[in-house]
DNA sequence: TGACAAAATTGGAACGTTCCAAATATTTAT
DNA sequence: ATAAATATTTGGAACGTTCCAATTTTGTCA
């Protein structure tokens, strides 16, 4: 039943030519007659042939496999799914494939899809590193002239393009914010400290306290799992402070989510009583109650925007390693305790992900 | 700068041995002498050496390449994610790579990124076929040998694994909870009719409704759009009717989730004065106000499951289609209005569903 | 018509691996 | 010590493509 694989030579025997004219053919060259290429096509569309790229791409050694690696964390994270999808589109519309795998945070996990990407001949990779991943992890790849573009976190030691949200800046907007709305005592919440990601965002917490004209406490910092149950940890330590801040921005929206589980838990509504603001501003944060005030990074773009770098880079041959930082807004909602006015929150505007089935 | 690829001869040549020496080490061969094995390794460390598997796979042309292509129709819809991230678990750990894409509903795309897989030579193939799917667009794949299963959604003419959830049955607890609550009419809203898993729910709030011993009336059947605007909008009739229902079971828990909406825009209260179950337990389900009573369908289960029949397949090298059903369950929460005794919802006992099976 | 240029076609020789059959080295049994 | 058995190693010949240099066909112009 698996029938013997079709092949250039078979085209080439029944189209009365030679396997050379196929491959011709095969990469569009303006060399061939016009009636042939025809022949050949119909050939090649009768018999069911399909490309082996696999060949084609031993011969042509230093071409390229037009396959892209993409890496990330946390599938399940909708900020990662959303910027895989915009890679995918991209990647997808210059004639590419993707492969993307999971890494779950694990390093060794990353080592090996790394490892068996490069074995299948990835022509790139975009990758979100694990965290504590060694700057020097991507050496060989860039060493066998394999671009690689990092995002969402950078990876300072490694001479590699990335392309990372202005987390400073967004925090500065977001602690100004509730400056504006008059608190005194906002603390700063969640995330894992040995982070360049933590880093960022706490600097940008600070300067945008000190900005503000408040002054900066670190008893307001209370770091934990940048996840839902963090959130709820931190709140809790919050709390039991002896001058309870009023207000918190929080490392990312899984945390400002459990910052408002554990504010309810002890009877108070975020945005009413306690104002939370998040970042990442991922697609739960506007349909959540109460609506999230967050920051607003587009994964989507990122990934769009890392993939054109990703395939610039593969076309000049060369890997000019560069650096962006895509701007942020602060999106405001009801859980920062501004949006009071709007009682109707109909859900309307809120476009549906779930759709399909 | 790009170094030229260190290949098995250079590996031989340095270790002293054949290239047929290092090839048996590759593939483990324990015709190979300990000696020579730990020198060869030892060779191929030095050297950098990074296996070919395109060559290899050349080769070896009924073999396989290990890369299993992976199609869903919206990776943004965290249903899908979960699903994808599901499949990567098994494959990668039977030493295999995912292809991931993405088709976003469109059957074009859909038949591109089949094709450009098959022409990089997967192994085999998980698919949720978009929307209007012809049965026979998978046919050349199978002829090849390659093996298909395809989940979520079935695909009737095809002859290939299949493996969706059990919807006749999730329906039938979701009404017989409903009834057991003391409803008499209860409303099955949204979704589209022209397909096989709104026929299959259908067809379980129908027995649903019958073994509760009420009477099955079709103007309780409004179907929409499978969306947030389609439940709003379904709500909306079922609401006009004569003899309007107090209960509700929902295609999806999108629908779901718009049909609260739009009770309470008529100032009814999911939960108190309307009872309202979805189907699916997305993410967001426990954490909604109030969290969602829906059948639980463990997409990520799914996609292990999947992958798992796929790689067996694979393996067995022939394949035999069989169709699977998952169990799913009914996770009462609160919009049913059973949740009513405990109103410290803290979100912490609402066990995620992420961690078991 | 012949000469020359342009257009179209074509046989190998790669690419890096695995497979096969055969060769060589090492043991074991006598 | 020698034959027989076993353990290890090894040169090619594939696999399906692209590239190169060379060849054949066609077209042009005097």
């Amino acid at each position: 039943m698996t029938k013997a694989r079709v092949t250039v030579i078979d085209i080439a025997r029944a189209a009365g030519v030679s396997k050379s004219t196929v491959s011709l053919v095969l990469q569009g060259s303006s060399l061939v007659n016009e009636a042939t290429r025809a022949k050949v096509n119909a050939v090649m569309r009768d018999l069911g042939y399909v490309y082996n790229r696999g060949a084609a791409n031993l011969r042509q050694a230093g071409a390229k496999s037009r396959i892209i690696g993409v890496v990330v964390n946390d599938l399940t994270n909708s900020f990662f799914a959303e910027l895989a999808v915009g890679v995918d589109m991209v990647v997808q519309s210059a004639g590419f494939v993707q492969f993307l795998s999971n890494t779950g945070e694990s390093i060794d996990r990353q080592r090996e899809v790394v490892a068996s990407m490069r074995e299948h001949g990835i022509s790139g990779l975009i990758v979100s590193p694990a965290r504590a991943t060694d700057a020097a992890d991507f050496k060989p790849l860039v060493a066998a002239g394999i671009p690689v573009v990092v995002v969402v976190r950078n990876l300072p030691g490694a001479k590699v393009s990335s392309i990372v949200s202005d987390n400073r800046a967004g925090m500065v907007s977001a602690v100004k914010h509730l400056a504006g709305l008059g608190h005194k005592r906002i603390a700063f919440l969640g995330g894992f400290p040995d982070t360049a990601v933590f880093d960022d965002r706490l600097a940008g917490y600070r300067s945008g306290v000190e900005a503000a004209g408040l002054d900066y406490h670190e008893e307001l910092v209370i770091s934990s799992a940048p996840s839902r149950a963090g959130g709820v940890e931190a709140i809790g330590k919050a709390i039991a402070l002896g001058r309870r801040p009023t207000a918190a921005v929080c490392f990312n929206d899984a945390v400002a989510f459990g910052v408002c589980d554990g504010l309810r838990a002890r009877r108070l509504e975020p945005g009413a009583d306690f104002a939370v603001v998040g970042f990442d501003d991922v697609i739960e944060a506007q349909a959540a109650v109460p609506a999230l005030t967050t920051v607003s990074v587009d994964p989507q773009g990122i990934g769009r925007r890392g993939a054109q770098m990703l395939l610039k880079q593969i076309n000049a041959g060369k890997a000019e390693a560069e650096t962006v930082t895509t701007a942020v807004r602060l999106v405001v909602r009801e859980s920062c305790g501004a949006g009071k006015t709007a009682p109707a929150r109909a859900g309307k505007g809120v476009k549906s992900k779930q759709d399909a089935e």
